[in-house]
DNA sequence: ACCTGAACACCGTTCAAGT
DNA sequence: ACCTGAACACCGTTCAAGT
């Protein structure tokens, strides 16, 4: 990669970072090369679609949420660990508004540049599911898509303003559908952060 | 409304259902006018916009959906009604896909068009819940918006064909959060009737 | 190598002109 | 009254021409 082309790279990618903070998922390729003081050919060089683009702007955060996951498997006990692993999911939902819906829809499809990722907190979700099953505090009659698919639900609903502010309840009620033991009062708390 | 327009009229909405039956929800008015060999505009007057369009398109089905509501609450005990009022939420979504995103988005705009349906599903779901509350066979501590909500990311979920073959299952995952007496055998068996 | 203006085929909105 | 072609301002894709 050239200079210059880098130099491009990164700069195009902090003015996407900004202008989606600020305008949301559904701005248009042409609004961020214009922000950019770029041709509209030179972005879509970098990243040839809406995905590519969103892919290189989550890459980080979701290295780091999956790698949560495995803190979290180290650190709690199975039950606790799902669960603050689907309150984390819900919380990065909320600071990339629009992002859930991209990975629901590209979770099946290998030609996806999000596809690796989702594998990764598919993955990710299914094993700390299993831990959780193996120890009797999850429900047996689920498995990882189903799991993966209350994420996305969940995910998908909160990023609506209108049910944003009860975010934490809704958490805390799908989370008593896969934990056997409904969780207690300081859970509640805890996903009460998460309302909006 | 004049004779010609009341064929167009008629003769657009039939096409529209034709069309997004074949091509999914998505589909450019532009290409709906052209199928019924109609101006764009004149489909344009008739449906000012898509969410006019889908509301006259929905109108029959939406009616026929809250006045199961009021049939479940007259002959089925409420546990049982708010259960079988989420399966034939789910059916419908399934046979309409799509729409659920629409509907959420547009049940806290006055504005849209679908507006008044997305009101009606609401108050029936609310008024189910609050019965089976009342009965103390559904848990007190959520109210109409949450149990919206869960009809809103489950109908959503069930659109996406990835997690079509186990809409049965998550409905019946989803029901063992809002009920507290767990649903028995019976309502698996009819919750699995809608896996695709 | 890398960038970019321009052409292309789309979209929904609007409106003056036709019947 | 009702219809409609055309103009408009957008969109993402593609590519030949420039540096």
């Amino acid at each position: 990669m050239r200079a210059d082309a880098k130099k491009n790279y990164s700069h195009l990618l902090a003015v996407a970072h900004d202008v989606v903070a600020e305008h949301g998922t559904d701005v248009s390729m042409r609004d961020i090369a214009r922000r950019a003081d770029v041709g509209l050919a030179t972005l879509l060089r970098h990243f040839p679609t809406r995905e590519a683009l969103f892919e290189a702007l989550l890459r980080t955060n979701l290295d780091a949420l999956t790698q949560r996951a495995d803190e979290l498997e180290a650190s709690s006990p199975p039950d606790e660990a799902l669960l603050s692993w689907f309150r984390e999911w819900i919380a990065f939902a909320q600071s990339h508004r629009g992002v859930v819906a991209l990975m629901a829809s590209a979770h099946t499809n290998p030609d996806s540049a999000l596809y690796a990722s989702c594998a990764a907190v598919h993955a990710a979700s299914a094993r700390l599911l299993l831990n959780a099953q193996a120890e009797g505090t999850a429900r047996t009659d689920m498995n990882g898509d189903d799991f993966f698919g209350l994420m996305s639900a969940l995910g998908w609903l909160v990023d609506l303003p209108p049910f944003a502010p009860r975010a934490g309840h809704l958490v805390h009620l799908i989370a008593s559908a896969f934990l056997t033991n409904r969780p207690n009062n300081d859970v509640e708390k805890r996903c009460a952060q998460l309302d909006r």
